[in-house]
RNA sequence: UUUGAUUAUUGGUC
C-alpha cells in the first residue's frame, strides 16, 4: 500500500495525473484496498493538474467507500473547486466538514484565502482571513504571506504593511516570501524605493534573496526606466552564482523592448540560446510585440513562424 | 522523505 501511495504521490508531482490514475486501477486489481492517503494524494494530483473535477469525482468516491475525509483531503479538493472557481462548493466543503466534526486547519483556510485572492475576490478573502482567527485558527507565515500577496495584487499596500507588523508582533518569522511578496506589492504600487528599503532589510536581517528577489526588483525598476539600478542588480545576481534562468531573460527582453530598445532585445534572445537556454511563448509574445510597436511586422511575423516550427505553441 | 497552503516574467480589462 505504501508504495502504491509512493508512485501516485510521485506521478501526481511529476504532472501526470492520467498515470497516477492507472496506478491506482492497478492496485486495486492486485488486491491492495486504497485508502485515504491514497485518496489524498490522488485527488492532489489531479486538482493540481487541471482535472479538478475528476478530483472531485473521486472525493464523492472515497466517501461511498466508507472513508473519512481529513484535512489534507478537504485542502486538496477546496483547491480544486477554487481553481474552478467554484466558491460557492468550496464553503461548502468548509461547513461540511466542520459538521462532520472535522475542524478545518490552517492549511484548509490558507488554501482557500489563496484561492479567493488569485480569483480577485481579495474582500472575500480578507473575511476568511478574519473568520479563521475568530474561529481560533492562528494563521501562521503561510496563511500571511498569502494575504500579504493578495493584498499586494489588490494594490493595498496600507494593509499588508499592517500584517507585516502583525507577523512581528505575534513572534512570526519573516521569510523570503514574505520579503519578496511585500515587494512585489510595491513594485506593482510604483513604490520601487520602498521595495529596495525591504531589500536592504532582508539582507540586513540575515536573509538571502533568491531569484524571485532579483526578478521583482528588476521589473520595478526597468519598468520606471532606472536601468542603470537594473543592471547593477543582475551583475548582483551573477555574483551570487544565480545563473540567469528563463524568466530573468524574459524580464530582461521586456524591459528592453519596453525601452523600445528592441535591436538590443534581440542580441539577448541570441545570447540566452547560445546560454542553452529556449524561448518559450512569453519570450515570443515580448518580442512579437516589441517587433509590433516599431512597425517591423515581417519580422515579427519571421518570429511567429519560428516559434510554430519549434513546436511552441501560440496562446 | 506515503498525502495538503504562500512570492516573480508577455497580451487584454479595471
Amino acid at each position: 500500500l505504501q508504495t502504491y501511495n509512493a508512485l501516485i504521490y510521485g506521478l501526481g508531482k511529476a504532472g501526470r495525473p492520467g498515470k497516477a490514475k492507472e496506478i491506482f486501477y492497478e492496485m486495486q486489481k492486485n488486491g491492495c484496498r486504497p485508502d485515504v492517503i491514497t485518496y489524498n494524494t490522488l485527488i492532489y494530483a489531479l486538482g493540481k493538474t487541471g482535472e479538478q473535477s475528476e478530483a472531485y469525482d473521486y472525493f464523492k468516491e472515497m466517501k461511498q467507500q466508507g472513508l473519512n475525509p481529513d484535512g489534507f483531503t478537504y485542502s486538496a479538493v477546496i483547491n480544486a473547486m477554487g481553481l474552478m472557481g467554484h466558491f460557492e462548493e468550496a464553503c461548502n466543503l468548509m461547513t461540511e466538514m466542520k459538521e462532520l466534526g472535522c475542524k478545518p486547519d490552517v492549511y484548509v483556510y490558507s488554501t482557500l484565502v489563496n484561492r479567493l485572492s488569485k480569483a480577485g475576490y481579495v474582500d472575500r478573502a480578507w473575511s476568511l482571513f478574519r473568520e479563521m482567527k475568530e474561529q481560533g485558527c492562528e494563521p501562521n507565515r503561510v496563511t500571511y504571506n498569502t494575504v500579504i500577496a493578495g493584498l499586494g495584487k489588490a494594490g493595498e499596500m496600507d494593509e499588508a504593511w499592517n500584517l507585516l507588523r502583525e507577523m512581528k508582533e505575534n513572534g512570526l518569522t519573516l521569510d523570503v516570501i514574505t520579503y519578496n511578496s511585500m515587494m512585489d506589492g510595491l513594485r506593482r504600487a510604483d513604490q520601487i524605493d520602498e521595495a529596495l528599503k525591504l531589500f536592504k532589510e532582508m539582507k540586513d536581517v540575515g536573509l538571502v534573496p533568491d531569484r524571485v528577489t532579483y526578478h521583482i526588483l528588476i521589473i520595478g525598476l526597468c519598468v520606471i526606466n532606472r536601468t542603470g539600478a537594473a543592471w547593477a542588480l543582475f551583475q548582483e545576481l551573477k555574483e551570487r552564482k544565480y545563473v540567469p534562468d528563463l524568466i530573468m531573460y524574459n524580464i530582461l527582453i521586456a524591459g528592453l523592448c519596453r525601452a523600445g530598445l528592441v535591436k538590443d532585445a534581440e542580441s539577448l534572445m541570441k545570447e540566452m540560446r547560445d546560454d542553452g537556454c529556449l524561448p518559450d511563448v512569453i519570450t515570443y509574445n515580448t518580442m512579437i510585440g516589441g517587433l509590433g510597436n516599431l512597425g517591423r511586422y515581417e519580422d515579427a511575423r519571421k518570429l511567429y513562424a519560428e516559434m510554430k516550427e519549434r513546436g511552441c505553441t501560440p496562446d
